[in-house]
DNA sequence: GTATAAACGAGACGGTACGTCAGGTCTTTCT
DNA sequence: AGAAAGACCTGACGTACCGTCTCGTTTATAC
């Protein structure tokens, strides 16, 4: 439990610099970034734990050692906590690699999914997900802070393929997208089968087949 | 709302048959069917209206005029409940075309999906697989009493097409069916797209020239 | 603390009688009459150790070993609790003597009423008064549950030195009463002076030579 | 409403004299009276609005218009606050007739008295008597800074009245002031019976024939 | 028939968590 | 240094459900 506290919170944040533009400020003390920390680091603990639905707000704030009052004056609900504990841990990722063929760029790409999807980001992913069924912030929330960069990064892999001539031309970009993603996505959060290299090996060749030129 | 009653049940089962084996059976009163059907409809009613997360076994009880034990004595859990609800609702389906081309017949059947997923049913079986994030035992459940039975079905149809020399003969009917079925679900569970006809279509083209011989 | 529960509640209170009349009678389980006295016990217990201000909800419920959904289910607010409470343990007074003379009863009553003042049970009538003056359902308890059946007694005992011709024959019962009872409640409240036999005894001269005949 | 303040507390003293003499005085703002007043005067308003158990500091810094901690830093309780407010707004009282009669002096003093504890004065005293009851702090400081200087004034009234023969020589002053005053307080707190003038004379008419030489 | 036994609607029960509110303290910025 | 604003931890509020447990009644065999 790396972000137990001791009980007071006598942080502190010594003068962060703040390069604030010359305009007044409001007055008021200013919300503690050792408490947020801790809050969002006892919630990903949690998610990892014991998963989305058996959180609670009272569970996060004892971990955290903090009021529930302050978890409420920041976050409107459990899933923008979540969200956001999950996206200061994961933000890090997301990097294609260019190796001259895009159907080894994108096999790369895959397998990597494929082994952060076997770990405990994995598992968060799905909660997040199952959460967003009922949580439709939540699930936007999903779709654009974490997806959406990672769309489209793939999304520009794909076009280069198209422009270089390795992919055809009439192919649709989005759809080449969840052919390769929604089976891992499926497998993930369906749990009909594993999710192995090979698997993303046979799934990467079929799908390039059908986009090859 | 079809399921609510009057107060009191006053049911009495009118002697359905039960062909038993003549070995002694126990004393007591028998379980009621009719309340079984009433605590399903009510079930079936709160996943499609607040959804999975939202229900409480004590407001399905409530709608079913039944005492929360009698749901207890029946069911152990909530899944329990809501997938048998499903079930019962969702049986008849999942019968394949047989068209002469194989491709033909998945783009039916893939467009049948689509269909499905964008109707009250599709949002169940989000609610459910969101659910079965939090509950491995509904998870499971989805797993083998729902779609155990289609991808059967489907990977009948897939083999059908490798013996016709329609499909490729190395291809991998798992991988196949979730480079299909995967794409579907993911659009329904994430939401970053809308589900069509014309993506239908889309998807099983690509996929199809992959599998094609 | 004497009512502290084991944990379970295991009472069942073995068939009392409840000669009720032939009506149907409320279907669901009966509430424990245990529960009942373990809860007006932690709330006596309570009232003299700490007052009714500093009392909570919770607290009652912690110290009788009882949910707080049980205590709301039972009474509409703190006052009440208290009120039963306190009643539960002060019913069996009230009881004036009859010595031929009515100066000398009511003195004995008056010295009586001291007495009481100066024990635990004054503090909590004291404490009752108080917080009567916020909650008026409480106030209107104290008066119709705990006074007024006190208040006739000791009317009675006045009208009897009337008809005696101990007592002026124009003595205002309720007048006469306060002048003898509101001293007393007033040392009680305001804390202004101490409450004694001696101060019971010059009272009482005072008020009865302003009644005798 | 008299008090309630725009937000911003733009008061600027405009040099209020304070007498001072030159001599050093600690460094710093000065405590603004304006401030002082206004929050004396939310807590009058609060108290006859609300009454004492209800009202909270909060409350009364957010109609003062004031922040918490100023409050906090002049007064240490709530009793504390209440008390400063009700003796701003009820010093000027207390004079006793003189008409020559004693007894009469005091039936205009207890038929005034009865007027107030009927006006919204009335209320208050008796919310800080209640208060007082879980605030020894609260009882002690509506004992010393109201109530003695009442009695000691009403206690000269009787003084006079044994040295003028009019009232016997052996009469207790303090029994004396609880027979008349204490009946009045005695209904005030627990409302058996209305404060009404007829009231007044008829227990001013039993005391004082009780003391009558 | 008459036990015996289970199912049933109702609802009490000890709990846990909810989201809100106020307490009293502390920090920040401005006057 | 005082004051307004407001973050902070604490702890109680009253409510909603949890899953279990009586209640008294209603059906069913089994003796």
């Amino acid at each position: 439990m790396s972000s137990t506290r001791a009980g007071k919170n006598n942080s502190q944040p010594t003068a962060e610099a703040c390069g604030d533009s010359r305009e007044s400020r409001a007055p008021g003390r200013k919300r503690c970034p050792v408490t947020h920390q801790c809050i969002l680091d006892a919630a990903r603990e949690l998610l990892e734990e014991i998963g989305f639905a058996a959180m609670t707000i009272e569970g996060i704030a004892a971990r955290a050692g903090v009021g529930k009052a302050t978890i409420y004056r920041r976050w409107p609900s459990k899933a923008g906590i979540v969200m956001d504990a999950f996206l200061a841990a994961n933000c890090p990722d997301a990097r294609f690699p260019d190796t001259g063929s895009v159907r080894e760029d994108i096999r790369r790409q895959i397998r990597s999914l494929v082994k952060v999807m076997n770990s405990p980001s994995g598992r968060t992913i799905a909660t997040l997900i199952g959460g967003g069924q009922m949580d439709e912030e939540l699930a936007e929330a999903f779709r654009s802070r974490y997806l959406a960069a990672r769309r489209e990064e793939a999304k520009r892999v794909i076009r280069r393929g198209v422009e270089s001539g390795e992919l055809r031309a009439d192919a649709d970009p989005e759809v080449a997208l969840d052919a390769l993603y929604g089976p891992v996505y499926y497998r993930l959060l369906v749990g009909h089968g594993s999710l192995t290299p090979k698997y993303a090996d046979a799934l990467v060749d079929l799908v390039m087949d059908g986009l090859a030129a």
